[in-house]
RNA sequence: GCAUCCGUAGCUCAGUUGGAUAGAGCAAUAGCCUCCGACGCUAUGUGCCGAUGGUUCGAAUCCAUUCGGGUGCACCA
């Protein structure tokens, strides 16, 4: 089904090759002009003739074939139009065979892929900030599956640091067995939030010594942390599973304690260490970096030591051909010092590292903080959106059954879609009014189209072969072309590390959908007319699905 | 200060391996349910694509400079 292929195959310019011409096709501006386009201007040069009598002379010698049916040069352009009937018969025969794999690849076949994503921090609440990644990481993880990868979900667990000395140090002064366990990680947080507000010189010191505690296996020290631990990974699994995520590791950061003297050994060997205002640097500045610190003055290990030793363990473990860091970019610099470090090393590796890097998401009157309590807990707006939803349906559609069920799926829909809709790197101003808008571009305007499809196709009864040889009208050609391209979206979202994509795509093909609805009578005709309505309907239905699903999002049959 | 990202319609954003008249949604106005789901569809308008210069047959897209904003920059993670 590659046109532009078929189309580079049978055109020859003295000293371009095949791959420059398949490259240079372009899209038309509308469809009236054609399907596909050749610019001609950059072979001006080469042929030393004028763009418009090359376009003249290609057009002259290009044979319409069974894929090709006109080919017409304008202004330097060579213009071409596919014969219609047998892209659609294709189009639909194929999404027909396919179904659910309609889009899926080998591509992959043979390679991993790890990604680390969510990365949450034991004993925190998820609140918006954490959306991102997750959703983000988890789309990513899903398309990786899909186009046949090898794919190892890494929840990098944020499980060290003096923060969690804070926390027994909070709980042993204020907490209550029986409250924690009632009140979960919420009350855990309140503890934490206490002591930051409430912390002096003495406690900042009680609470690096229970870091150390911990460090060195004190028994109770340990049995709180793994206690907290334990109720932090219950909870967030709820929400996991709300929002269709999974890891296969949760290795974090306390996984690499005993995994950080080799590299830190491997570093001095190499001659990278050296020793700068008491720390172990490795020196960056001819990169016009900052050094990436390795030690701290006190012996003790940093972030960057952990991932460097986590690097190397993935690489180990896994044998991955591409490593990806789902991470705001805050990080930025974090982890290009990382790599780099890694390169200097000589693992040639260090370049199928990739830091994907999202944008961050602050609150109408500014940055979140989780130490002053100023956030926006993601189970509130799941909960609200679902509400919302809910209300909607109850409005609408009062004698729908399974109304929970189905507002779960919608108001959690909207929740994924609002965080996947634009570029990632954009960053977010977070409002209610926002993710509770349920019109326009959003997932439940996808849902909607597919409950619309799925409603024509229950009254249709059992469909027939689709025609051959049925022309279809620009509605219906405009649907499939835009069921054609899926795949490659799909590859072009990979490449990118763009879910973003993805959900772009649903909306555009629910928008063409509609346009063809609105026009085309399906259930009154007749035929071949019938019979080829209803398949593309049947097709943009799974297709629809099938570009939620990697998003994660589900999809009712009625709403 | 250095590094890096972003700047497109009133708002939120697509569009950037250079290509023909720069597109959606929201908001606004006017229409469309005796007809397959109106959470839908149609029509109407707004743009020195932050600015300047350069490369090119051709620039929102590439390069340089500049302005505005975000983020990061030594012992937190």
């Amino acid at each position: 089904m590659d046109y532009k292929k078929h189309i580079a195959e049978r055109i020859n310019i003295y000293g371009v090759d095949a791959d420059e011409i398949y490259s240079s096709i372009a899209l038309p501006p509308n469809s009236e002009m054609g399907d596909y386009a050749l610019p001609c201007f950059k072979f001006a040069k080469i042929l030393r003739q004028s763009p418009v009598s090359i376009a003249e002379k290609l057009r002259e010698a290009y044979k319409t074939d069974e894929k090709i049916s006109e080919v017409s040069a304008v202004n330097g352009y060579l213009n071409f139009k596919v014969n219609k009937a047998g892209l659609a018969y294709d189009v639909l025969n194929c999404i027909l065979s396919t179904g659910e794999k309609y889009g899926s690849s080998d591509t992959g076949k043979g390679k991993t892929v790890c990604i680390d994503y969510s990365s949450v921090n034991i004993a925190k609440p998820f609140h918006i900030g954490h959306l991102s990644t997750t959703v983000i990481g988890g789309a990513l993880y899903k398309l990786y599956k899909f186009l046949g990868y090898n794919v190892v979900g890494i929840n990098h667990l944020g499980d060290y640091g003096t923060q969690f000395g804070k926390l027994i140090s909070a709980y042993k002064r204020w907490g209550d067995k029986d409250e924690v366990e009632k009140g979960g990680i919420h009350a855990i947080n309140d503890l934490y939030v206490r002591f930051n507000t409430e912390a002096d010189e003495e406690m900042e010191n009680e609470a690096r010594e229970y870091f150390r505690l911990i460090e060195n296996g004190d028994r109770e020290a340990n049995e709180i942390f793994e206690w907290f631990k334990s109720l932090t990974l219950k909870y967030v699994q709820g929400i996991y599973c709300k929002l269709g995520v999974q890891f296969d590791s949760y290795a974090g950061e306390r996984f690499y304690t005993d995994k950080m003297q080799p590299v830190i050994d491997e570093l001095r060997a190499k001659n990278l260490l050296r020793e700068s205002e008491g720390a172990q640097i490795v020196d960056l500045e001819k990169y016009s970096m900052p050094p990436c610190l390795i030690l701290r003055s006190d012996g003790a290990s940093l972030y960057a030591t952990r991932d460097l030793a986590a690097a190397e363990y993935r690489k180990a473990t896994y044998d991955f051909d591409k490593c990806l860091y789902v991470v705001a970019y805050q990080q930025n610099l974090h982890f290009k010092q990382v790599f780099k470090v890694l390169e200097l090393m000589g693992k040639e590796w260090a370049k199928d590292l990739v830091h994907v890097a999202y944008g961050m998401v602050s609150l109408e009157d500014g940055a979140m903080s989780t130490r002053k309590g100023k956030v926006v807990w993601l189970e509130d707006v799941i909960n609200k959106c679902v509400e919302k939803a809910y209300t909607v349906i109850e409005e609408k559609n009062p004698e729908l059954e399974n109304k929970n069920e189905i507002a779960e799926k919608v108001g959690v829909g909207a929740v994924i879609f609002g965080a996947l809709y634009n570029n990632k790197i954009k960053d977010i101003v977070f409002s209610y009014d926002k993710v509770l808008s349920f019109e326009g571009e959003t997932s439940v305007y996808v849902q909607y189209t597919c409950a619309r499809a799925n409603s024509v196709l229950l009254k249709s009864g059992e469909l027939s072969a689709v025609p051959e040889n049925y022309e279809p009208n620009a509605q219906e050609f405009e649907v499939v072309k835009q069921l054609a391209v899926f795949p490659e979206i799909l590859e072009e979202a990979a490449e990118k590390f763009e879910p973003s994509y993805i959900a772009r795509y649903a909306v555009d093909l629910a928008q063409k959908y509609n346009k063809f609805y609105i026009e085309c009578k399906i259930l009154s005709e007749t035929g071949g007319k019938k019979a080829f309505r209803l398949a593309l309907t049947k097709v943009t239905l799974q297709t629809l699905k099938n570009s939620l699903k990697i998003l994660g999002i589900g999809v009712p049959d009625k709403m």
